[in-house]
DNA sequence: ATGTCCCACCCTGTGGGA
């Protein structure tokens, strides 16, 4: 089974990028992120015509997730994490599809930090902490999988040194995400992939694809029942080289 | 400090978020 995960950066002004992608890579699983679309404006038809059933979590203008499910019904197991019932943005999906406990998750950016939005990521980290205690020891495979926002380590940050006081690369941000990790998640790709440089994210400015100038914020977290079964992964950068694509490329991986 | 792209509204430009 190939499980997808794609910052899309706006699913309808995405939407031709989405769907050759989706012709090309063929996943039968996708996590999509940053829908900025409204639950009434998702493009459901035309996803149901590449092949896709989907469920949703819209909001105006801002964040949105979504699971899509190629030939396997997509079984909703919940929205929204819980632990702050102030909180509104829809960064939160999690559903069942072939027997497989998908999670798929926006985390905050948290710039500019510190700050109001800052404190935000770190609160939405640790309710999120919280959930995937409960299912890091589950007999069901678990995969944990989205833009979370944070570069674990140097080796995933172009030029560490400019990125210290970066709400995605501050101390308390990757001790929050060592923190999920120490559970006994595995970082799907750093697994593949143990001594390369592996970027998920080119920012608009500064001609930073073309420099590879590049972060790897997204991530695929595997409990201990599916661990064993991961068989490959990449990130398709191609696809951030096209017309009207996302900051984001697709990432994904194989399990058995 | 800058850069670029999305979305929504005040709606053919502007502002917020990333």
């Amino acid at each position: 089974m190939k499980i997808a995960t794609y910052n899309v950066n706006g699913v309808n002004g995405r939407l031709p990028v989405l769907l050759r992608w989706l012709e090309e890579s063929a996943p039968d699983v996708v996590c999509l992120q940053e829908l900025k679309a409204p639950q009434e404006k998702f493009p459901e038809q035309a996803l149901l015509d590449a092949g896709y059933n989907a469920i949703w979590h819209g909001q105006k203008s801002w964040n949105g997730v979504a699971i899509l499910a190629k030939g396997h019904t997509i079984t909703e197991i919940g929205r929204g994490l819980a632990g702050d019932p102030e909180d509104l943005h829809s960064r939160y999906i999690e559903a069942m599809v072939n027997g497989v406990h998908i999670g798929c998750l926006y985390l905050p950016n948290g710039n500019p930090a510190p700050g109001p939005k800052f404190d935000y990521k770190l609160s939405w980290f640790r309710r999120f902490t919280e959930h995937a205690a409960k299912l890091v020891d589950s007999k069901t495979p678990v995969i944990l999988t989205g833009d979370y926002n944070v570069m674990p380590t140097e080796m995933d940050v172009y030029k560490p040194e400019s990125w210290v006081t970066d709400a995605l690369f501050r101390p308390e941000t990757r001790a929050a995400f060592a923190g999920v990790m120490g559970q006994g998640w595995t970082d799907a790709i750093r697994t593949l992939y143990p001594d390369e440089k592996i970027y998920t994210f080119w920012d608009y400015f500064r001609n930073a694809f073309a420099r590879n100038a590049g972060l790897r914020i997204d991530h695929f977290l595997l409990n201990k029942a599916i661990a064993g079964k991961l068989t490959g992964g990449g990130v398709d950068g191609y696809v951030r080289g096209w017309e009207k694509t996302s900051d984001h490329a697709p990432v994904w991986i194989t399990v058995k």
